[in-house]
DNA sequence: CATGAATGAGCCTTCATTCAT
DNA sequence: CATGAATGAAGGCTCATTCAT
């Protein structure tokens, strides 16, 4: 009684994440149900608590998710040597990148997050944290080189941050192209902490 | 004959708009209670609805407040003549002191406000959608006069408000100075756009 | 300060009372507010219980208004002599002709009356009892004078009323004219008790 | 796999019916609440929105439950041949003896309806529209064949129909017995459309 | 007398969570 | 493991009534 045979476990677990990220962001997070997260995801409510302790957590494993993608893309991209602005901007273009690959999740985390819980939020707070710091890293490192003018790096970071979270939830009202787009957001942020255009040619346009 | 015990009708409005302000900023808009918010007035639950029609409409009430302020702020700032960037600049410059002069309605505005309702995110969206006019403008015509490079003014526009956002929130967590703090927000935004520095001295740094 | 000067008292109780007989016709018992009878009367909500100790009892006196008209006109028009079966008659025309004078009223004691409190339930019984007595009183005479057939006049009574509550519901909805409707009435009602119909030609049609 | 404890869904339904038709008929349609139905049916207040989308909707159910049954009746018995009278004497019947049956819903239907919503109020007109057509169909037909005096069809169904209400009402409050009370109703609306007693004498008294 | 702002008890309704089957 | 009916706490909102001016 039940189709534990293919995709017990894990698929159960995953149609549910499917149906919740879908769920909280067109609803929003308090306007979202376990009820319907539960019929999207063709289970019984009470399946739901199966998997997960709450709606909460099961938001927060939302958000965690994309952040830990985003976080790992960053690092990943960044491997390859290069200048530190270079690293600056595949840092940009991997977080770009991965939020527009996943609208449903980009939009929770990015629009409803903030509404959620205290908890949820200061969860979301601390994976912002360690992106942050891997730009203010860079951005200092970029100073001291002369690569560009020397400044609070913190700030900055964050500055480069908003301004990506806008761009993207620019982007993820009106689902039209985006490399362009990217583009534009990468040489604003470029100049905005100072770089000269030239230095990141290298890499030429996004391809996505 | 009216005037029940001095400051009768605004005091009472003004007195459950403040209350209403630090109740949804601590608590967020959904676990924000109507019954606190008059307990923090110092009035029984009914009278909550002599002044708003809902909990909504004292919400979007509060959201309006602050961006009108800001809106009418920076149409003021901008009176004075200038090459464009000035202008610009006064514009980002009234935006970030409005927000830091009401601590309580910026942290609803900018946090709480996109986990609201819609109808507020409505109303809230119309009236960004104004003061991003007024950026991409500006942003335009710098292009057109040759100080800034070309590019897609609304998106620009976006990154700007966006990066000021951010720069609020990081403030608003914080509470420390933010003078210092303003101008280098100013010299990210102004290099953002591919403005030169020297462009926009004549005002010197903030004096708040 | 105040017009005590002419209709001071009794002008305002007036006032008042016919503004609620309107509003408890229109919105019902329950979803008439005291607030609104206040308003259409152009009185302060508290004065409404300076002429009133609740609305239960407004209501009840206006239920009671009717009633008692109802009552003395019934009572006066069987003055004049004539057989059993015309002051029978009489009543019924004189009940007709009150309630449809009267309509706001009418609509509230037929219709709103058994929605409101058992108080008023109560008191409405007492008034009606009272009609009926007669009605039934006159009823078994003729009964014992050989004019009708033997039969329970008190449950006859009853009928004869609910009958005619029926016809003052109908004309209620549609205002449309009631003498030509009255007189079917009131043939409908003399043969229901057994009564032939030549009995009471004397009166001719009804005149209103 | 479902059917909890026995009777476990219509079991439910029924059960807040049964229970609602009592706190209704006792307390009147707006003192009832829905905590208190919940209570005598053994469930918490939320299960109540399990079977019921609102309140209202509640109460129209109960409406609908007796008028249906009536009306299903009245048409059951009206089946078998006979003259027009004999039907219309069949109607009137059964319409008396399903109220008589069902006392709680009786009183709700014939006491409380007016004091409930209009969207119920105009739910009980449709229905009630239904019976009148029925009963005026009859007393037309009943005119042409000769049957009764000619007159207004309409306004005569309704006087049958106000008078069978009335005795209704009237045997609700004193349970007593019923049998001979709707002989006396039956001779009573015959005579009153002008019937002549003999023409319907076949079925002999109602047994109940 | 009149006012009308203030009160606060009370009700309908929702929904996260549980648990017997 | 899965189910989904049941739970019951909690909150937004209304409105009859009061009372200080």
């Amino acid at each position: 009684m039940g189709k534990s045979g293919r995709e017990g476990q894990a698929g159960r677990q995953e149609a549910l994440l499917a149906a919740a990220a879908r769920v909280f962001a067109e609803r929003g997070y308090h306007a979202a149900t376990v009820a319907e997260i539960a019929r999207r995801a063709c289970v019984a409510t009470g399946t739901f608590y199966l998997y997960f302790p709450s709606k909460e957590q099961c938001f927060a494993q939302l958000v965690a998710l994309l952040y830990d993608e985003v976080l790992h893309e960053v690092k990943e991209r960044r491997r390859g040597g290069g200048s530190v602005l270079v690293k600056l901007d595949r840092s940009v273009r991997a977080v770009l990148q991965c939020f527009r690959q996943r609208r449903d999740l980009a939009s929770i985390v990015l629009l409803q997050a903030s509404g959620a819980t205290k908890a949820v939020q200061e969860r979301l707070d601390t994976i912002e944290a360690e992106l942050l710091h891997l730009l203010a890293t860079d951005l200092a490192e970029a100073a001291q080189d002369g690569l560009i003018p020397p400044g609070d790096a913190d700030l900055r970071a964050r500055l480069v941050l908003g301004a990506m979270r806008e761009a993207l939830v620019y982007g993820l009202r009106q689902s039209g192209e985006s490399a362009a787009e990217d583009d534009e957001v990468r040489r604003f942020l470029l100049w905005a902490v100072g770089g000269k255009a030239a230095a990141v040619e290298e890499d030429g346009a996004s391809t996505s």
